[in-house]
DNA sequence: CATTGACCTGGAGTGCGCTCCAGGACGTAC
DNA sequence: GTACGTCCTGGAGCGCACTCCAGGTCAATG
């Protein structure tokens, strides 16, 4: 698949994919003969996979921290599995995190509403 | 109060009080006779409550926005909870995301088990 | 076989949101 | 009255995560 494709498919510009290959993010791409990256399906899996961890608010660094692991093999599942966990966890903080500031933007809401009665509706 | 106490209270840093102060998300704060920064209990309020829109993802545009409509008084009083209410749907979509990207994560978590339990236990 | 369009590389530029710095003023404690 | 800590200003620098650009190559099309 070129890279136009690629980009359609994996939901990332084509200049976020050569910045990811050059940071290591991407691994080195197959070549085409004329030079032009060739990417196989394996490619797309982790290129979405990638997305999702940016999706999350994973870093890059850490994102790099994890494709690191990654390309070493099996060895690393474990780290790569405590990677997700811990990630995991800050999540679920940020979700409970959005839970309280909803709340408080309702009161927030509410006040105005009452505000905007007070002011507006005696005319 | 001094610079140095408003930080602490407001959970600011004393950096980015007079940044804020300087690009206008802060109004111009008073100042005492030799010319530094004295704070009042409204200020404080304020503070808290752009700490809150931070915290919420709001980015500085829009709370420049906010502080904007804000300074000029009661008539904004509408477009403030329109803005407030665009943005509690904006907090209320990304939970969702975040839930759907929890699961996902869960997923892989335990296919990350199911791995580690194949190549390791064998041993 | 000449043009066009997609691709290549290395490197520069961008927007965000601070954070740090130099050089100077003030005010409190000794 | 001087040393020290805290404050002031304007401006530079930084880390992140891209995004854009110049100058060049290559493959397909008319």
């Amino acid at each position: 698949m070129k890279i136009s494709d690629f980009s359609i498919r994996s939901g990332l510009s084509i200049d976020t994919l050569r910045y990811y290959e050059r940071i290591g993010l991407l691994p080195r791409t197959a070549r085409d003969g004329g030079g032009r990256r060739s990417y196989g399906p394996d490619d797309l899996a982790w290129a979405r996979f990638l997305g999702k961890l940016q999706a999350m608010d994973m870093p890059i660094r850490e994102r790099l921290a994890y494709s690191r692991l990654r390309s070493e093999g099996d060895a690393t599942l474990g780290a790569r599995r405590a990677m997700l966990e811990a990630h995991r966890a800050a999540l679920v903080a940020r979700q409970d995190e959005l839970h309280g500031l909803i709340a408080a933007l309702d009161g927030k809401i509410t006040h105005y509403r009452e505000r905007e009665t007070q002011s507006g509706d005696s005319q």
